[in-house]
DNA sequence: CATCACCTAATTATTTTAGTTGTCTTAAAC
DNA sequence: GTTTAAGACAACTAAAATAATTAGGTGATG
């Protein structure tokens, strides 16, 4: 039940994008070392995100990534689906049998409820400093 | 973002206990046989939910296993987690950033909230025949 | 006292994850 | 017009997790 660092690495990348929003194409040499991660393991990950139209790319020097879309058009959901795949916690939900099929369509329904109702504009705000609150009331 | 077949066969065996329960114990040779599972693998998933007290073991010859307690007692969160461990899409979520622990938390939380409110006795009346409608609105 | 069932541990095959390595192409800047 | 920063594409690999398999017990009931 764990989300791997493809979905996560991805979600990173897209919200450094969002917070640049507006400014300029960014590279995955700067997104990489202000993350610690490998430039080449990002390059894997964003390839499938330009294919589906989440990033554009803009070659040559001084070029970089930008997002393709506004931050309050692109969902968390839209990021993890391309890659991670299907959400849902087991392949072939309609093979099961009904008892755990219900089960299974329970949890993808709640979990897609969240990922498609939180954007990255959502996410973004998140980062700027001091407003702890938000989330002080889940820990 | 997947279930690994631990906790889906573990789910198995505990529905399987549910809809006998009541008329004695349950061998998991007849589990594996009814469910086409390997009984050795089942053995190996079967003992962590006896040690959490999620069922009893009656040894010697016509012996098999019982629920612990009651079907309306015993969540899907319960097998889950002693089966898969902590339900959250991340490990160390604390040690994330703001933004993505956000949505780490959210999506836990909408898990959490589903399987600990499903119970053995919700999902082991869906097995019984006809009323498919619960699960027609979802498909 | 044989049978049937539970118990424990080691081993193995497969798949997924998380990268690495290397080469090539593009395009703006100088 | 060539340097150089940056993206594009492809193949390979090490390590971990997953999903079993195999083997050899122990205990209680009929």
């Amino acid at each position: 039940m764990k989300i791997s660092t493809k979905g996560r690495y991805g979600l990173t990348i897209m919200i450094e994008l969002a917070k640049n929003h507006g400014e300029g194409p960014m590279s995955l040499k700067t997104i990489a070392q202000a993350n610690d991660l490998s430039e080449h393991y990002l390059e894997q990950l964003i390839a499938p995100l330009r294919n589906a139209g989440l990033v554009k790319s803009i070659r040559g020097a001084y070029g970089g990534y930008v997002l393709g879309d506004e931050p309050s058009k692109i969902t968390s959901g839209d990021i993890i689906r391309v890659l991670e795949g299907p959400i849902s916690p087991v392949e072939g939900i309609e093979d099961e049998e009904p008892a755990k099929r219900e089960l299974w369509i329970r949890i993808r329904d709640a979990v897609k409820d969240v990922l498609d109702n939180t954007t990255l504009e959502d996410l973004a705000s998140h980062t700027e400093d001091g407003n702890t609150d938000a989330y002080m009331f889940y820990i």
